[in-house]
DNA sequence: AGGGTTTATTAAACGCTGTTCAATCTCTAA
DNA sequence: TTAGAGATTGAACAGCGTTTAATAAACCCT
């Protein structure tokens, strides 16, 4: 399958100009499909050129770099996630997180490398476009907004932390799953072991507002200020 | 600093041999200095050859590939965390918990790089060492029978589950830590969140000891047994 | 319809990567 | 002193992302 639609005029002229966004359309499309099947680690030019039906310069007429068609992948990915985050079922708080959690790792549990390309791709020192940013924020924000419907007395701040906490603990779940390794520490599966952190969380934090702790004296070497200034 | 030793014979003969063995060893040290410095992924066969005084060919006489030299760095430092593990400071069990979080986060502040080259780095497929899954596993039981000191109602099953639970959690900060993408969620510190995280779950375990969750209903399309049998 | 311009496409090249290997050199043991 | 063993090298290979001059097709205008 080297040309693609019947009427692809690639297949007598070789060099006929086609539409410029549906090529692009097209490019996604080969590019989702080679990280489906064999990760994002094997997307390279070449081989996205040959699945796009054309020669490895016109990906770069048509986009910046190949980093840059993988942040587009992930655009769409990230999109077709997002919607999945809205309008979640359950009556409480509680159901609804755990709900989240569970598609959340349904979803990775479905299709693995798309996760990694999103998370696991994009390495130190890289900038990061401003919808994934926004994305993340919107998602931290609708975290946090259950926990103040769980648990009236929590401030913003404290509840945007601890919406960064139990993200970033189910994404050290999602993580490890998506990348093969869960299975090295446990039989458990990421939903259960997912659905156990967020219950506990979700009943200790529903029960006492404050978090002082029980009168336990940990090794403070002082890294880091402790209480929080609030971020916009 | 081309030549290591200042009775290196490599200066005036190119090709005299080196003791194997000592070889190994400046060979191991540079690569640990080069991901040090630049991160795992720095770490190329001609950069390191020439820190470490010949060239590419060289490697392969010393090393069976590239990321075999980079299971070594990671073997070596897997084990000189282990040995901060052990003989955790506290007196009950939360307490020595939260302070194995925090050192465990202390060291990937100060060390990110070979962090990400211990967890980070190894993809989908490859096959992990031997050591890598026992000291993963010597960790986990370690959590686990702390645990079980905590609330000895668990069972080996639960315990061992729960410590998965606890460990992907911090494994989730960590790792968004040293790619440096924690930033973008929060000014909390890594520590901050562990160490709130870790509360909030022994809290939750040394309460109630059955996972009877308060009549949460989710919509469990099946994925997984929710009971598990006991593992080896 | 034909000519000029614009633009998409291609092949080749550059510098990089990990890895292999024949040739070469050094050292050691007999 | 010499033969063999073993370490080291440089060249080569296939692949990578990316750039670019040349080319061919399509468009616009007369």
């Amino acid at each position: 399958m080297t040309s693609e639609a019947p009427d692809d005029p690639s297949r007598k002229n070789p060099r006929a100009r086609r539409p410029r966004e549906e090529l692009r359309q097209r490019t996604l499309e080969a590019a989702r499909q080679i990280i489906l099947d064999e990760g994002p680690e094997a997307l390279t030019a070449r081989k996205l050129a040959k699945a796009a039906g054309y020669t490895p310069g016109t990906i770069y007429n048509l986009f910046d770099s190949l980093p840059d068609v993988l942040w587009e992948v992930n655009r769409e990915h990230f999109a077709r996630m997002s919607t999945l985050f809205s309008n979640l079922p359950g009556e409480d708080p509680q159901t609804r997180l755990r709900n989240l959690a569970v598609r959340y790792l349904d979803l990775i549990e479905k299709e693995p490398t798309l996760f990694r390309a999103l998370f696991d791709g994009p390495r130190r020192s890289e900038t990061f476009p401003d919808w994934y940013l926004n994305a993340i924020s919107a998602l931290l924000d609708s975290i946090a907004s259950e926990l103040m419907l769980l648990s009236p007395g929590l401030s913003k701040t404290d509840a945007h932390r601890e919406s960064v906490a139990m993200f970033t603990a189910i994404q050290g779940i999602a993580s490890l799953h998506a990348s093969g390794r869960l299975d090295l520490l446990t039989q458990e599966t990421a939903a259960t072991l997912a659905d156990g952190l967020v219950t506990r969380i979700l009943r200790d934090l529903s029960r006492g507002e404050d978090r002082s702790d029980g009168g336990g004296e940990t090794e403070d070497r002082g890294h880091g200020a402790r209480a929080s200034t609030d971020r916009g």
